[in-house]
DNA sequence: GCAGAATGACAAG
DNA sequence: TTGTCCTTCTGCG
């Protein structure tokens, strides 16, 4: 479920299974079958990550081009072990047939990954992956992410904090569930004008997420309750439901179960008690989407 | 079986 | 602000 995270953790994922490779690929539901003839046995090259948008790199200068979306998942597998392709294992390892509506399939004899529900699927030139770039504002999953871009969007709008973590074009990544836990792990009332929103809470929040986000690309999930984060920072956790290797199957896919239980502060909350202060987690829809905060721990100041 | 929800983003009015 | 699209899964009858 797709915020930058995802999308970065996918890039990685993609890369393990397919870089070097002449991947088959097709669009077993119909509707790419185009794109995916334009694609088809030519070298994977890299794939990367901005912000949600994910671009694989094809010989060629080809590029596919995906944006989950809300519901979309890619899912990558290794269907065939590592000793199929050592001379120890002669077993016939047949494909897994495509379940469901998997608008686009990247095969080879070991990997294969499936993408589903995608709300943007297409191939898109250099130029066209450029200017796609150019509209996002800086990702704070990437080194060279430049905070300065976004403070200057946020310090001169009179629009809601909470609005604009969710603009992507002013910060890019964010979604929904990093939107209310930050903006609560920082105190922030979402309703806060950007242009009111002090530098140092401003710099803070962006330092969280340079922390928060690569524990979710690690993680394959969201993380953001204080005593999760020092577990994973302090690496006190089960490894083997934290896959990390770049060449393990596991490490291609969702955590089974998370390694982690899934809690929040205020995500999802609406009607509980704060876990700080008590008081009751609201909720109401800001730029599309059901915000979650506390009135009280996060009261204008 | 079927409504409803889901970590997103658009276009239309 | 509302509607629309993308697909799967859950919970309720």
């Amino acid at each position: 479920m797709p915020e930058g995270h995802t999308l970065h953790r996918l890039a990685g994922s993609l890369n393990g299974a397919f870089a070097g490779t002449r991947p088959a690929v097709s669009s077993p539901q119909g509707r790419f079958v185009e794109g995916a003839a334009w694609l088809d046995g030519r070298t994977f090259l890299d794939a990367e990550a901005w912000g949600k948008h994910l671009f694989a790199e094809f010989s060629g200068e080809r590029y596919l081009h995906v944006h989950l979306g809300l519901i979309g998942s890619f899912d990558v597998t290794a269907y065939a072990p590592d000793a199929a392709f050592d001379g120890s294992d002669d077993t016939a390892y047949p494909i897994p047939p495509a379940v469901g509506a998997v608008r686009l399939r990247l095969l080879t004899p070991r990997h294969l990954a499936d993408l589903r529900g995608a709300t943007l699927c297409r191939t898109a030139t250099p130029e066209e992956v450029d200017a796609v770039v150019a509209r996002l504002g800086p990702d704070p999953l990437r080194p060279d992410a430049d905070p300065e871009r976004a403070w200057r969007r946020i310090s001169t709008s009179a629009r809601p904090i909470a609005d604009l973590l969710m603009d992507q074009a002013v910060l890019a990544g964010v979604g929904n569930v990093y939107r209310a836990e930050v903006l609560f792990r920082h105190r922030v009332d979402p309703f806060r004008p950007g242009r009111e929103l002090r530098r140092r809470t401003f710099d803070a929040i962006w330092a969280d997420l340079v922390l928060l986000l690569p524990i979710g690309v690690q993680l394959g999930q969201i993380v953001t309750m204080a005593d999760q984060v020092e577990d994973v920072l302090a690496g006190d956790y089960d490894p083997a439901l934290v896959p990390t290797s770049p060449t393990g199957v596991s490490a291609w896919r969702p955590n089974p179960h998370g390694a982690l239980e899934r809690r929040y502060y205020v995500y999802k909350r609406d009607g509980m008690p704060c876990l700080t202060c008590g008081s009751r987690v609201r909720t109401t829809v800001v730029a599309g989407r059901n915000l979650f905060w506390c009135g009280r721990c996060q009261r204008r100041r």
